[in-house]
DNA sequence: GTATCTGCAAATGCTTTGCACACCC
DNA sequence: GGGTGTGCAAAGCATTTGCAGATAC
């Protein structure tokens, strides 16, 4: 899925964020939103801090699971629920997706239908609503695991 | 939503898919599908041996998580992944619908699109893989609150 | 300087598993 | 009677929390 920034344009505003409401940044911070940039997929917490680790000095798990909690808060990145396994992350600068997910080997696809996205957008109308966000996850059984 | 079947046609359902796999019976997994009937809504494993506790001399939380285990499997209940704790379970016996949710007032409206059922079908068929199930949740601003 | 952030280890919550006994067919 | 099912207690994971020391502003 591409991207819709650049990562320094990422940082900056993540650094505007924090410096408005006096938190202090942090090296581990930056590392996290920025190998989430770079991996492009959804990984969970113990990858993220592996990944830091080889790329720097590294992070502790549990500082990954706060990072994580306050990125995502801030909508820097958005999480999903998994059936295998926990929740896993994803930069939240890209254009909108749905997903698909095997329930076997957990596996995610990420998709965009127009045309689902048109009939979702006239079902609110029907009932009068407006539309603002939508979340659509289709479970499957993959094609790897069919065979 | 409305029942699709009684309760004991849903229990000899069930008796008839043990006897063909060779499996034997017992009280307690008929309670904990009677349970999930009787409530009509989203149950934890907690809350499900807690109802049993009252209703009969009880099952054990290990026990009630390996019968829900089996009768998601056998299509008899939906898991469902909810934001705080663990899953929860329903009864599989109701329509399928999905859910618009008013992001300003909370109300909750279900409904069912065929068409985006069929569009997600292809969709999954496009990847090679089989739809299993489905979650869409539309979020909104209702008619009550934009007025 | 001081409030926030970090790492560690322990705690927590939900779920699964090993084992001995109970029960159904 | 033999194979399933059950309850109990212990183990397993993912995640959270308390605390002492490190660090950013």
């Amino acid at each position: 899925m591409e991207r819709l920034e650049t990562l320094e344009a990422i940082l900056e505003r993540l650094r505007k964020s924090i410096r408005e409401k006096g938190l202090k940044n942090s090296k581990q911070r930056e590392e996290v939103l920025a190998v989430l940039y770079k991996s492009g997929t959804h990984l969970s917490p113990e990858e993220i801090a592996q990944q830091i680790k080889l790329a720097d000095r590294g992070a502790s798990l549990s500082s990954v699971y706060r990072l994580l909690a306050y990125l995502e808060q801030e909508g820097f990145i958005s999480g999903l629920k998994t059936n295998h396994g926990g929740k896993r992350y994803e930069i939240a600068s890209k254009l909108h997706h749905d997903h698909i997910i095997c329930l076997e080997c957990g596996e995610i696809i990420e998709f965009v239908d127009e045309e689902i996205e048109r009939l979702q957008l006239e079902v609110a109308q029907k009932f009068g609503a407006k539309l603002i966000s939508h979340d659509m996850r289709l479970f499957v059984k993959c094609e790897k695991c069919s065979s």
